[in-house]
DNA sequence: TTGTAGGCGTTATCAA
DNA sequence: TTGATAACGCCTACAA
């Protein structure tokens, strides 16, 4: 039961712990036949560093914690959490991952576990209570907050949503739709308003594309306090709010939806009306996660979900090597609009 | 930066580690007095036991080592995450998962990284390469492979997609589906006889019903050697399959497809053709993970991916605290049709 | 009811 | 080029 240790290989291979140290690290003066000889017990016994004891000396876990807000239905943040472990183990650091399942107790109990194993780093995809970015912060550790932070104390990195928002926009414009219904999450809902950016783009590029244009119109739009499907068993907000606006005979050639399972929703009450995409009407999602897997393929404005994780654990591992506390400041990135098969020219 | 100990906490209080360790362990006596001073310092100071020296000392990490296939495209082992964290937590152990992403080499270093953290037990969701499992073997701790196992020397929890499979034909052949067509995995494809129970399970199921019937037509049968998507920026097999079958003119009112991801395909070319789903063709997909998210709502045979998590951490800690080793079993969970809109009569 | 002290497996300093 | 040894923070006999 008991593992290799240390001691037990210097003695079988006659040298001292500190001459396996020496092998293991591959630094310091070693002769080549004693590091044979070390390696050769090595191989034979299959000793392998243990890192619980290697950390408590170190003072150091080389583990980064990564609180994930949830991975279903939504898998935006299992591609972050990709990022993060891709990046993390490049360098050498092991990620401990927490399913906070959009709960604040469960946030503080991920904390808790993190901080009891003394990880280096935290990483929230995203803080769900703010109080707890506080309660991390108070470890001392670096903190960074990926897409939705809600506070400025922190490193974050977020995504510049309006410029491809306002891209799907143009792209439906520019198909001759005059009629586009919006449905998302309502800019104000979220309880913080730095979180809140968000939706405030989205929605933004939406509104202001059309206003300009003068083709705004309150009737297609459908603001809910959250735009993911409740439950799987079920249609979500995206299918009741097509389906509301086919029982009020509004007219509409386009569909713009905040996030791919908000499309999925819309997909599905466009099928049971009997109508056609793209050819009846046009849909466009948001974040390509499901996109692809959607009949049909599905356009939509993608968002760098890797590359978030992957930022999100290079500056927490910066961080940790940094010799000077610096500013916490915040990164954006870019979102990109994918145009697939669900868009065509509006009916005229 | 550094943390508070049990010295300082000790210190503080004016009494030993010894009783600071009673205390957080709510055993041994303490007066009580003693215990409220020793209490008032600990959250004073924020003080949390670092599970790092506790666990170097009990030689117990309480960590459990969760290889997982991938999360995606397929989201089925994040269900299966989801339930071997919910049980782990419960027990008060902490869940280090890996992803594998069906690379055996991802698995080894992941069960590297498992070793060096001494991790008490070990779960496969699911083990790609036996030889991965022979090695995890050798460090002695509880071994469990979930869903498709590659060795009969570990405990192993498989699902009994025959009854499932059945459930689902059955239902297509009460509609009156006469021409069913099937796409899915080729039995025999994956290297492991163990493994392959699952495709023998699930064609089988369809073959029997048919056969005994007379209904069996190997012209729409599609056998691939994968049945996910392979790239997210494309069609999958589903979709070239039931293409190829239009293109033939073959006759067909029905598909059954071995996992979602299939029916998603499928959905895309009979959408694509100009069908309907189910009033031209109804559609049955496998797994319950997509097909919520699908148009129309996609009747489909669940796995119990969260139950299959929670056993495999269950049987996990059992065998840690278990006195006596006992025999590697197989435990054998059932699967179940789901019906929900994409399926119909057949058209006669 | 409380304290002392050794040791878990490493690392790293200092001598040799 | 190598070795002895003192921590790291916690737990737990064993003493008191």
């Amino acid at each position: 039961m008991k593992s290799t240790t240390i001691k037990s290989v210097a003695h079988q291979a006659g040298v001292s712990t500190a001459t396996v140290a020496r092998v293991m690290h591959g630094n310091g003066y070693v002769a080549e036949e004693t590091r044979q000889r070390v390696l050769d017990v090595v191989s034979e016994t299959g000793y392998r560093i243990n890192s619980i004891a290697r950390s408590l000396k170190r003072n150091r876990s080389n583990i980064i914690g990564h609180l994930l807000q949830s991975m279903l239905p939504n898998p935006f943040f299992v591609k972050v959490a990709r990022g993060v472990e891709a990046y993390t183990e490049s360098q050498g650091y092991t990620t401990l991952t927490y399913n906070v399942q959009g709960d604040p107790a469960a946030e503080r109990r991920g904390l808790e576990t993190f901080l009891s194993w003394r990880v280096d780093a935290i990483i929230f995809s995203t803080a769900r209570d703010q109080k707890n970015i506080e309660f991390a912060l108070k470890a001392n550790i670096p903190v960074i907050q990926v897409e939705r932070p809600r506070s400025s104390k922190t490193d974050r990195i977020t995504v510049n949503n309006y410029a491809g928002a306002l891209e799907a926009m143009e792209h439906l414009l520019k198909l001759g739709h005059k009629r586009i219904a919006y449905i998302g999450q309502k800019p104000g809902v979220v309880d913080n308003k730095l979180a809140d950016y968000v939706d405030i783009e989205r929605f933004g590029a939406y509104q202001d594309s059309l206003k300009k244009r003068n083709l705004f119109d309150e009737r297609i739009i459908a603001l809910g306090k959250s735009y993911t499907l409740g439950d799987t068993s079920a249609q979500g907000d995206g299918y009741h709010a097509v389906k509301r606006w086919f029982d009020e005979r509004q007219k509409f050639t386009a569909v713009f939806a905040a996030s791919d399972i908000l499309a999925a929703g819309v997909l599905q009450a466009i099928h049971e009306h009997g109508l056609r995409v793209p050819q009846d009407i046009s849909v466009i999602g948001f974040d390509d996660t499901f996109a692809p897997f959607l009949a049909p393929l599905l356009t939509t404005v993608r968002l760098p979900a890797h590359e978030l994780g992957e930022t999100a654990a290079r500056l927490a591992i910066e961080r940790i090597h940094a010799k000077e506390v610096k500013k916490p400041k915040e990164y954006r990135l870019e979102s990109q609009l994918i145009v697939r098969k669900s868009t065509g020219k509006a009916r005229s």
